[in-house]
Formats: C-alpha cells, sequence, structure tokens
RNA sequence: UGACCGAUGGUGUAACGGUAGCACAACAGAUUUUGGUUCUGUUUGUCAAGGUUCGAAUCCUUGUCGGUCAACCA
C-alpha cells in the first residue's frame, strides 16, 4: 500500500484513496469481479478484472469472484468454467467465490422485509400492462391497479408465487418506489419474476428468480463489498442500488461508474460475439480472431500483454474506442523479450547453391533470442538446396528494395553472403527458382569477405525442413464501428479475415521444440502453435505481424 | 422534447486556480547480420460564448455535441 504523491491516479484511486485517509470501512478494501455465465469473457472484461483485482492489490485488499447467475434461462455450467480458467489465466486468484444463487435465501427474506414495510407489492399485470404503466422518460408513469394490496395479501401472494402455484409471468414482485420518478428504473421495478426453470445450482429448488437489481448491490452488501465497481450504462441504478440498501437497511456497499473498453474493428458485447459463434461465422469462443480472453490466448497474445494493455488504456467515465494497434504493440513488446526465434519460409521459392556439392552440410549456430541471451544457441543446417520467401525476390526491383533480384547479393541470416546468378523457369515462363553462388569467405561472425550488402533475409534448408501449416489472422470487420453502421453488424464481417497458408517450410527445430512456445519468424511475425496442431500436423497461428519499416507504394 | 453522465492532438490518458505532459499512431534521422528491436528528434490538442480571477483545461452561466435510460436480461 504505497501512495506516491508524484503518480497521478484515475478517478478510483482517488476515491479509495480519500476513504483510506478518512477511515471508512476501517481502512479495508473489498472489491469484486461479477460476471454473468452466459458467455465467455471477453479484452472489455479483462480490464474490468485488472481494474477490480489491481485495485485491491495496490491498496491491501482482497476481490472476490461473484457469478450474477439470477437468470437461470441463459447460464450454464460451461461458462462458469471458462470464465474461472481465462481469470486464472490473466494471473489473478480470488479471495473468495461466491453465487448470487448463494444467496437466493436472504434474497428472498429480503423481499419479504420489504412488502412488510409497504414497499413491494405483488402484480397481476402482463408485461404489457407494466410497460405501458412505465410511461416514457418524458411522460411520467401511471400506477398499477394492484399497487395498494395490504401487507397481508402480497404476503400471501409471493408465498404463492414460490410454491409454483402460478405460471410463468403471471405475477411479479415489484418494489414501490416512485411512478413519477425521472428515472425509468425507479418506476416501480420489477424485483421477481416466476420462471419454471432449473437453474445450475440451485436445481429446481426456485421458481421465482431475482432480477439483476435485487440481487446485485444487495449480493455486494451481503459480501461487504466496499467498492463495487461497473461500467457507466448501470449509473442509473445507482439510486435504486442505494435505495435497496437503505430500505433493506444493510451494509452500505457503494457503486462507482467507469467507461468499458471499446476496441476499433470488432463488437464487444457478449449477445453479437454469441451471434457470431452460433451463426458459424467464427469457428467458436476460441476462435483467434474473437476477441474474448480465449480466442486472444490461442491466438499467442500473453497474459503480460493484455494485462499492460488494461493499464494503458487507462480508466475514466468517458466512452473511448481504443485503437486496435495498441494491443498489437502491447503484445509485441512482450513477445520480442520472450519469444524463440525460429526461422520459416510462409512462400517458398527453391535457390540452389551454385558452388556448393550435393552432399555439402554444414552446422550453423543461431541465436534463440537476441533480446535474451540466456536463452542460448541453437543449430541450422545449411546445405546447397535452401528456400527463400518469394517476396524477398524481385526479377524487376522497384525502387528502395534491397533484398535479392537478379545479379544482388543478400546475407543469409546466420549463415552467408549468396548472389544471384540465374533465374530458373518452367516452360510457361514461371519463375520456379533460382541460381545463387555463395561467398564462402562471408560466414556468419567470421566474415572477411570485407563485402557489405543491404539486406539480410531469412531461409530454411530444403534438405531437412518441416512442413506445416500458417493461420494468418486480420481485423474480423471491415469497418471500425460496426455496431454503429446502417444494418446488421453481420454485414461488415472481413471474409479474408482467416487466410490459410498451407505449404509453409520451416527449419527442423519446430519439430523438436516442447509444446506451447511463443515463436518469432524472423522478419515474418510472432507465431504460436494452434490448439490443434500436432506432431503429424504443425499448425501455426500468426499472432501479429512484425512492423513493417519497408513501406511499399 | 425529461433525467443522468461526459467533452484535452489522429487514438487514449494526465495536469485538482500557476510552464498543457505521457503513451500509441504518424513523420524524420542514428544504430542494426531481423526493413524487427533500441536511440534521437518533429508534427498535431483544452467543444463554443460569456463571466469570476493578477492568472482558467480546471470555478460559474448559457449553448453545442456525444453517450445512457422506457427487458418479467445483466
Amino acid at each position: 500500500m504505497s501512495i506516491d504523491k508524484s503518480e497521478s491516479l484515475n478517478f478510483l484511486e482517488e476515491i479509495i484513496e480519500n476513504d483510506l485517509k478518512t477511515g471508512k470501512h476501517g481502512g479495508r478494501v473489498l472489491t469484486r469481479f461479477p460476471p454473468e455465465p452466459n458467455g465467455y469473457l471477453h479484452i472489455g472484461h479483462a480490464k474490468s478484472i485488472c481494474l477490480n483485482f489491481g485495485l485491491a492489490d495496490k491498496y491491501g485488499g482482497m476481490t472476490n469472484l461473484r457469478f450474477d447467475d439470477t437468470n437461470p434461462v441463459t447460464e450454464d455450467v460451461e461458462y462458469v468454467d471458462s470464465i474461472k480458467d481465462d481469470i486464472r489465466w490473466l494471473g489473478f486468484e480470488w479471495d473468495n467465490e461466491f453465487f448470487a444463487s448463494d444467496y437466493f435465501e436472504q434474497l428472498h427474506q429480503f423481499a419479504i422485509k420489504l412488502i412488510n414495510k409497504g414497499l413491494a407489492y405483488v402484480d397481476d399485470s402482463t408485461p404489457e400492462e407494466i410497460a405501458a404503466q412505465k410511461g416514457s422518460p418524458t411522460v411520467p408513469g401511471e400506477e398499477s391497479p394492484y399497487r395498494n394490496r395490504t401487507v397481508e395479501e402480497n404476503l400471501r401472494l409471493f408465498a404463492e408465487m414460490k410454491d409454483g402455484k402460478y405460471k410463468d409471468g403471471e405475477k411479479v414482485l415489484r418494489a414501490k418506489v416512485d411512478m413519477a420518478s425521472p428515472n425509468m428504473l425507479m418506476r416501480d421495478p420489477v424485483i421477481y419474476r416466476i420462471k419454471h426453470a432449473h437453474h445450475h445450482r440451485t436445481g429446481d429448488k426456485w421458481c421465482i428468480y431475482p432480477m439483476y437489481d435485487f440481487a446485485h448491490g444487495q449480493s455486494d452488501s451481503i459480501e461487504q463489498v466496499t467498492h463495487s465497481i461497473c461500467t457507466l450504462e448501470f449509473i442509473h441504478h445507482r439510486p435504486l442500488y442505494n435505495w435497496f440498501i437503505e430500505k433493506i437497511e444493510i451494509f452500505p456497499s457503494q457503486q462507482y461508474e467507469f467507461a468499458r473498453l471499446n476496441l476499433n474493428y470488432t463488437v464487444m458485447s457478449k449477445r453479437k460475439l454469441l451471434q457470431l459463434v452460433n451463426e458459424g461465422y467464427v469457428a467458436g469462443w476460441d476462435d483467434p480472431r474473437m476477441p474474448t480472453i480465449s480466442g486472444l490466448r490461442r491466438r499467442g497474445y500473453t497474459p503480460a500483454s493484455i494485462r499492460d494493455f488494461a493499464t494503458r488504456v487507462g480508466i475514466a467515465k468517458r466512452e473511448n474506442v481504443i485503437d486496435f494497434g495498441l494491443l498489437e504493440f502491447c503484445v509485441r513488446e512482450d513477445l520480442n523479450k520472450i519469444a524463440l526465434r525460429r526461422m520459416a519460409v510462409l512462400n517458398p521459392l527453391k535457390v540452389t547453391i551454385t558452388n556448393l556439392t550435393d552432399t555439402f552440410h554444414e552446422l550453423l549456430p543461431a541465436e534463440n533470442n537476441p533480446e535474451d541471451p540466456s536463452a542460448g544457441l541453437r543449430n541450422m543446417t545449411f546445405s546447397n538446396e535452401i528456400y527463400i520467401e518469394q517476396d524477398d525476390f524481385m526479377l524487376n526491383p522497384t525502387d528502395g528494395f534491397f533484398r535479392l533480384s537478379p545479379g544482388s547479393m543478400v546475407r543469409l541470416k546466420n549463415a552467408y553472403i549468396i548472389k544471384c546468378e540465374d533465374v530458373v523457369k518452367d516452360g510457361e515462363g514461371n519463375l520456379t527458382g533460382l541460381k545463387c553462388s555463395y561467398v564462402p569467405e562471408s560466414k556468419s561472425g567470421q566474415d572477411t569477405s570485407g563485402l557489405k550488402v543491404k539486406s539480410v533475409i531469412h531461409w530454411v534448408n530444403a534438405k531437412d525442413c518441416v512442413d506445416f501449416e500458417v493461420r494468418l489472422y486480420d481485423r474480423l470487420f471491415l469497418v471500425e464501428n460496426p455496431q454503429n453502421e446502417e444494418g446488421d453488424f453481420k454485414s461488415y464481417i472481413n471474409k479474408d479475415s482467416l487466410k490459410i497458408v498451407d505449404n509453409a517450410k520451416g527449419e527442423q527445430a519446430l519439430a523438436t521444440d516442447e509444446a506451447g512456445q511463443y515463436y518469432q519468424f524472423m522478419r515474418l511475425g510472432y507465431f504460436c502453435p494452434d490448439k490443434s496442431s500436432s506432431k503429424d500436423k504443425l499448425i501455426f497461428n500468426r499472432t501479429v505481424s512484425l512492423k513493417d519499416g519497408f513501406k511499399k507504394k
């Protein structure tokens, strides 16, 4: 718990530091992360997780994980498990694991207490009638004809609701607040509804379930959460949150709101992400193009890079759209320090070294990571037949292209300088290979040739390289803000967001490295094995390309 | 024709009445056996109009613009 005056604080840190200073809650800080188990977590949740756990960590507090499972029809244990996996993978461990459904008994008692205080009533109106009673933001609501039932009648009816005497939708319990409030949420909100549905934890014990507003704040209060942090759209719920806590007379947790994360070229609502999954636009919640935590993990993002991103985007109350490039910056920065360097060629072009015999074989040492000498060296094999990248050769080089072209020289990374002597074409005039000579005295680290070349390119030994598949990903959407465009957001999906390269060639180490590595394929980008990759069929996902300093016109 | 929240470079975010700073992006240069990394430098900003004050991004007023709210979702 260090409070450094010179560091700038976000508004939540200011609130907490002020609470600490005034001794509120005896200096205790308790936050919570409250997902509903009805979908997978996404990068926006990661921001919230980092915020809640980060704040507790910074100020010596604790964080609970609480599943907000008050709607059994959309929730499932599959989601509970994935959420826990994702939080742990991000690097956080919660102090307590709770479920709002743990509190159904207490919540039920709270409802009875409100009825007894004349602050809640059973309403027989239909959903349409209730909606009509609510009025509109500019027109005050009108009271339900059932609003003034006696306490005894409300108690009896509510008990009958609980006992399953009524069908779904037949009756609801409403809080008696103020039908004329300018805040729509205060116009006698529904707090309990009948759902004869099986709950993933309480089974068939209940057929009435509390609404969000009647569960969230009370759950915070039961746990004695001090700082209940949520996103901006809940700001209108705060008066209700406080009203229930005041009327039920329980621990005064307080709600604070911050702006949710928006990322350009993607969507960030569980409902929309679910559509992409269900309608087959992506391969699943963990498709590497998805902004889900599981998708980013499969794509090759590191936990550290996501935490760093969550810090860099900042915490404030204004709407924001973060450039996807910032996420890419964060992952490149992390991967640059830890990724093993390997050589791979995505679009192979055969090169025959003319002044080397067919039996020539040499081992050449190569650094595993120039940013980290402790990563050591591995050997690459070299022979008279290699593959280079097609993009590294131009028959008629444009201005500023300083790789290989007829007559030019480049260095093969960690190996020798070669000179392009001739091109090989098939019967139809298509380029099928190159003939190059190598300079024996130009060996990497022992170069006595005195030659200076403008470029260094990657390569693999054609005699022992491994074949594999590479999946290249691009942004999922063609427009920056798909949900703000006309029509269906799915019509803006980028059809070319996945490109499969099935004839990539890699150096032998790729076949023998232990699983689960983060790689940089030299000059190409950062890659990781896909979860479907096996010894028999290697498959790599491109996490992100390297920054390209060579801007082609 | 309501209520609430917000407005600082292209994008984010600081400055808490006293020099508008930082990061990403962009651009230029240096270094480089990855056109990567690293390093240096440059461009770009306080929504508007009034007011308070010696002094306003900051306080006040009005306006403008953006967001949110009318699920038996969370």
